[in-house]
DNA sequence: AAAATTACCTACCGCTCGGTATGCTTTACT
DNA sequence: AGTAAAGCATACCGAGCGGTAGGTAATTTT
């Protein structure tokens, strides 16, 4: 029992970062199951007996990256130091990851509306809690410290993401020049705006 | 020349229409030119003899929507005022349009990925001058006028569209209950963050 | 040592979908 | 009126993909 499962976790995970390196960069559809096995060094039969399916791959993968993101930002919940500090630092450890685990994060929002029913509600769920709800804790934080103004949380989580979404891109890494102006600038339009008073 | 010419056209309206209503529910692979063709009450033989292909057909769909577009912001852009009030007068525009139509807006960042060459540079200018050009025209004079900080216009615009994109959802208006809130908090969080001062 | 289970491969099937070949009907030109 | 051409329908093809069936070799269990 100890020689193969190690042998098929291995198999399995390299099927997992295959799978992920076709899907950001290419649309659900566009991947097909034997590039993905060609890739991990299998052949689509080993595919199909650790999965039941692409969507059930695709999903697997997904909650992997989940639970490594959700372990990652929950270091930013617990550190010490207030809101603004916080979220700092929840986006210098996304920025800290290797651009390929960074984009990942956008792969649900790009992708959900391909997955009805369960499969569709089950994703959702597990996003929720791996990411907004993370941001949403330290928002709620400030919140009650009075750092930033009452909005609805959640609310305010999108737009957070939404703006970090865009310093994240190869453009403002090249316009703002380093990861620090980067952070800062998103932090600033966040907190301040970009309106002169 | 006048009678047939006239039914082609409204041929063609037909199938873009049907195009925009499958494209934006659905991702590019999982639309058909079959359900395109039903949907148009016109069979696939009459797409091709209309396009050239799928891609084809998508691009047409996408610049019809950017000529509507810009017309449309154009007027913000022309518009009396300072750069504050002719943004909120471009996003009262962009709510005012049916839900459908708003929702085009995001259909290049979501595919933009799957075209190549130059199908994929001749979208991204048509894109760009449908709708960052024209709110960077805006901001610029903002620039100038100071309203806002000297910050990179196209980088502006970008968050600036992200930020308008998350009032634009489902639950923001649910939670804000008025278009005039929506976007009163989209142009809030832009001039003056959320940070309490 | 035999039986059962796991891991994986090879070969194949069926279906969907983009695209095409061809012909019919209606309009436009001369 | 006759001919050319445009608008569109029908029927079909070929490729590619998700998925399956069945076999083989290694490992674990009894």
């Amino acid at each position: 029992m100890s020689l193969m499962r190690v042998k098929s976790e291995t198999t399995v995970n390299e099927i997992l970062t295959a799978a992920e390196n076709f899907f950001v960069e290419k649309n659900y559809a566009d991947v097909s199951m034997a590039e993905i096995a060609y890739m991990a060094n299998v052949t689509k039969g080993a595919l199909y007996h650790h999965f039941e399916g692409k969507e059930a791959l695709y999903i697997a993968m997904l909650m992997r990256d989940f639970d490594e993101k959700r372990a990652l930002f929950q270091r930013a919940v617990t550190a010490e130091g207030n809101c603004r500090a916080r979220l700092e630092l929840s986006v210098k450890l996304l920025f800290a990851l290797p651009p390929h685990k960074r984009n990942l994060i956008r792969l649900v929002r790009r992708d959900i509306n391909i997955f009805k029913g369960q499969a569709r509600e089950k994703l959702l769920r597990a996003y929720q809690s791996a990411l907004p709800e993370v941001i949403e804790a330290i928002l709620r934080d400030g919140i009650e410290a009075g750092e930033i103004a009452a909005i609805d949380v959640r609310l305010l989580s999108w737009e957070w993401v939404a703006i970090v979404e865009v310093v994240l891109t190869v453009y403002a890494q090249d316009v703002l020049g380093s990861t620090e102006r980067c952070v800062e600038q998103a932090l600033n339009l966040f907190f301040g705006g970009v309106g002169v008073r």
